[in-house]
DNA sequence: AAGAGATAGTTTAAATGTCAAAGGTTTCGC
DNA sequence: GCGAAACCTTTGACATTTAAACTATCTCTT
């Protein structure tokens, strides 16, 4: 049924770090494919492309796509090809600016603006129901606990991330 | 820095579950990317094979691949490919049982159990470290609410998965 | 037994994902 | 100003992902 069941033969009783990074994964693949599935067959959209115009929706004025491949988390060859399918569906345009051209910005256009907001409020309504069952105060109290997960996991990476 | 940055302009304030939602799956992905990076570097595995050999270290008689398919949350084509790659490698080889020959059943191979008991360890350590600045009775206590939410989430899909 | 229907895997196409290497551009040091 | 270093994006090779079509096999009803 689900991803936690690698631990919980043996001995499941020790390793809670292990049980609840099976936990957490398996809900976030859940939730995901829940969202990917009506964004698909209301919207024919993908779920990273949400992810991207969502960040462009945040900054009108267009984002450099090193710092779009660094919001969405999603590496730089990956949002070259991501803007480009975007771009042939006519929600994003691509420029580059005069100062320096080895720079990419891309921007939402009319027909992106208009779509995404559309989708935005689809997606949170969406998210309301999946969590209508959660409290919220238990809401408020997992929000600030996964703030310290994330703060710790981020104190921790081998990579040179920092801050 | 981060998916968050989504909504935390403008109403930031509001919708709580969209900010949880956003909070748990920059976390996971943060988490997944570091696991991903350390298996590739130091075992030269992916994190599906790596999901896949987990659930077939727990049943040493093997598992249909439907079964994987339904354990690891992937799809049935992609638990082909994954098997075929695994079994390339002599992980993993492939049977079919004389009462049904549709079934496909993959068992791990002596090596397959060596290198995947050899990952196990170190991939709980590298949680373990990750996890380091969180205290245990949280880890306890978001084990609690992420199991909460994840029940709220099953029980509100659209598809038809029931229990 | 025949055939409809269910089930198990595979295959396919399009999209996403990684990493590494290659491309132009800009900037810096001198 | 020139060459080297640094920067931004693209490209290429390959693995993973989804959804849907397809093949093979089994089961059940009649």
């Amino acid at each position: 049924m689900d991803l936690e069941i690698i631990v919980q033969g043996a001995q499941a009783e020790s390793k809670p770090e292990l049980k609840l990074w099976l936990r957490l994964l398996s809900t976030t693949k859940l939730i995901s494919h829940e969202i990917r599935r009506r964004l698909r067959a209301e919207y024919g959209a993908t779920l990273p492309q949400f992810d991207l115009l969502a960040q462009l929706y945040r900054e009108r004025e267009g984002l450099r796509l090193g710092e779009l491949s660094r919001r969405t988390m999603v590496t730089n060859g990956n949002v070259t090809g991501l803007v480009e399918r975007l771009e042939a569906d006519g929600l994003v345009i691509r420029e580059t600016p005069d100062g320096d051209r080895r720079v990419t910005v891309a921007r939402l256009t009319r027909k992106g603006e208009a779509l995404f907001s559309e989708m935005a409020a689809a997606h949170e309504g969406w998210l309301r129901d999946m969590m209508a069952d959660v409290p919220p105060e238990l809401i408020q109290s997992m929000l600030r606990e996964v703030g310290q997960l994330k703060g710790s996991a981020r104190n921790h990476l081998s990579g040179a991330e920092e801050e």
